[in-house]
DNA sequence: CGTTTTACTTAGCAAGGCTAATGAGGTAGA
DNA sequence: TCTACCTCATTAGCCTTGCTAAGTAAAACG
């Protein structure tokens, strides 16, 4: 049984190594990673976001989150309306244009890790599910 | 039960979050992503590089990497030497301050992990061990 | 030799992070 | 009530770090 700092480093090291591992797979697509980011919480989630809620999911200031907002609204995928009681705040939500585009890229830009875990065991995707989960707990730390 | 491309997201979005949070917890304030990587190559591999086999272990353009290897020259954590034998290459190795820093930054970096780790229980542990070693072997595929 | 290739560098653009500051809307206390 | 403060979104402007294009110097080749 290896000691806890070993296995700190097991992990360590393999998630720098999956990490770049993963950036190396990012197909050529016109969405960035804040971008698609973005878009994939308003999907995953569904209803609407303020900009500072997406800006502290994504743990990024409010206005670099404004920024991606601006850009994804010029490009057609979400829209801003005015909060009719709260008169400061914009609700963030998905086009149709903006779904279509998650639903297309979601396959496209996992493609090769999808094909990994598909050639594990469901105890292994299991294994790793519950470790996505764990890890995001540390992050919150 | 999530589909397997769901899994895939999620894995994809908790190691790229862990790294940029593992990353995060470096030595020396001053140092960025880039620069410390750069240190970590030579730190591990030993010896000297080149300008462009940097670039190709990093996956970046020459000229990005030049600007970085500047930056890490000015600091005083490399040092380029001209080659003796093609007068085009320069050597790039660490200097005495740049290896103590890479020591301290790992040192740090996992002092934070270990931590994290043993506020879970034997059990998630475990299944994070478990995980490193899947994703281990997803990475050599 | 002269041409091509290679290694590094410089210059300048774009993306996306940040802080500071502003404006408009809400809230609370004297 | 009205004043002071707070919150949300936004704008302005800076910094880092990607990139390509283009330039220089050295090596390799025919």
């Amino acid at each position: 049984m290896a000691t806890i700092a070993e296995q700190s480093a097991e992990l360590r090291m393999a998630t720098f190594r999956l990490a770049r591992r993963l950036r190396a797979q990012k197909a050529d697509q016109a969405l960035s990673d804040a971008q698609f980011a973005v878009l994939g919480v308003l999907y995953r989630h569904g209803g609407t976001r303020t900009l500072t809620e997406l800006a502290e999911q994504e743990q990024v200031s409010a206005p670099s989150m404004n920024r991606t907002v601006n850009c994804l609204e010029e490009s057609g995928y979400l829209v801003r309306t005015a909060d009719e009681v709260d008169r400061r705040k914009s609700n963030i939500s998905l086009t149709d244009a903006g779904r279509d585009v998650v639903k297309a890229t979601i396959t496209k830009r996992d493609a090769w890790l999808t094909t990994r875990l598909r050639e594990l065991s469901k105890e292994d995707r299991a294994t790793l599910a519950r470790a996505a989960e764990l890890m995001g707990g540390i992050i919150t730390q």
